[in-house]
DNA sequence: GCTCACATGTAATCCGTTACATGATTCT
DNA sequence: AGAATCATGTAACGGATTACATGTGAGC
């Protein structure tokens, strides 16, 4: 069995504390979601594709009348986590922004409509920004008190080139 | 018929003044294969749609005897164009990036590796940088000399935004 | 003569999202 | 009582990539 990026993401968010497949796509929904999004969809039945080969151990963990499965990491779930993490091989980046390529095409536009957009697309940045400030980094920094830091690294890096593209966004229009 | 975001790559590529599907692909390698990413696969039909619909027409222009259409915008098509990139919807941003993921996963290693691994990361946003700037950048300001000037404008914006991110991770890495 | 770039398409496949289906618990 | 959240899954769908298939022209 070959696993991939999705499934190295719930691995590491079980190592990250979180127990059932609800409570992971819960923790992506705050973090990993701008940079790897997922859904319950790919999160359930990686899960019981990581148990069946072992990486992962399923526990019954109910609610009342509420079902629940908790899991956790095997040593070899751990390994393998730790082990891609290690790996050098080029990852791909993949980046897809609708706004860019408007930028990209806006020669067709007047100039008026082109400041316009260039106004549009640094709002856009701003509010991208602001709310990781406000929303992402206190969650990351919450974390970071019980241990992982690195959540709150990448919320900062986030953040601050979504201020960057901002200021030069801002000099562009000047 | 309703016009994606790939129907208006297609119609931007050809007002730039591409006039081939294989043309339109060969000047996304250089350009918006960095924040739209396309294939021929895309390209082939999605020209046969906006021709049905009227966006584009196609001339046989063949080479010798090799068979070669070129399409040009309709007034339909640059309309349409021109209306999309003044709208005012929010774009759906989409990043993936396994690079990132790696580094917010990262406390599961030792510091050592952990140090490793921003080394690396810094190094692929270097050599990104580098890459647009030595070879798309270029293109892109040839291309301001025949009229367009914001194809160099995203890719200095690109360029610049790698430098910031290369920047920032080596502060991290201190 | 061979390899690479030019040129056009279709088919198979993969991956991911949305929608569907079901039910318990908590909060207002 | 009703809405939102917790919780788990499957099915249908859509969009994009890779692979397949075919042929010409130019440069070495």
């Amino acid at each position: 069995m070959k696993l991939r990026t999705p499934s190295y993401l719930v691995l590491g968010m079980l190592r990250l504390g979180a127990r059932s497949g609800y409570a992971i796509k819960k923790a992506t929904d705050v973090s990993t979601r701008f940079f790897w999004p997922t859904s319950l969809a790919q999160v359930y039945p990686e899960l019981a594709r990581l148990e069946r080969h072992g990486y992962v151990e399923r526990h019954e963990d109910p609610q009342g009348a509420r079902v629940r499965s908790a899991y956790e990491l095997t040593d070899a779930g751990t390994a393998a986590l730790t082990a891609w993490l290690s790996a050098a091989h080029d990852a791909p980046v993949q980046f897809r922004s609708e706004a860019v390529l408007r930028l990209y095409l806006a020669d067709a536009l007047a100039h008026e409509e082109q400041l316009a957009l260039v106004r549009r697309l640094r709002q856009q940045a701003r509010r991208e920004g602001e709310r990781m400030r406000r929303e992402i980094i206190p969650l990351a920094e919450a974390l970071a008190q019980s241990g992982p830091r690195y959540p709150a690294v990448v919320a900062r890096l986030g953040a601050d080139t979504y201020g960057y593209v901002e200021g030069w966004l801002a000099t562009l229009e000047a």
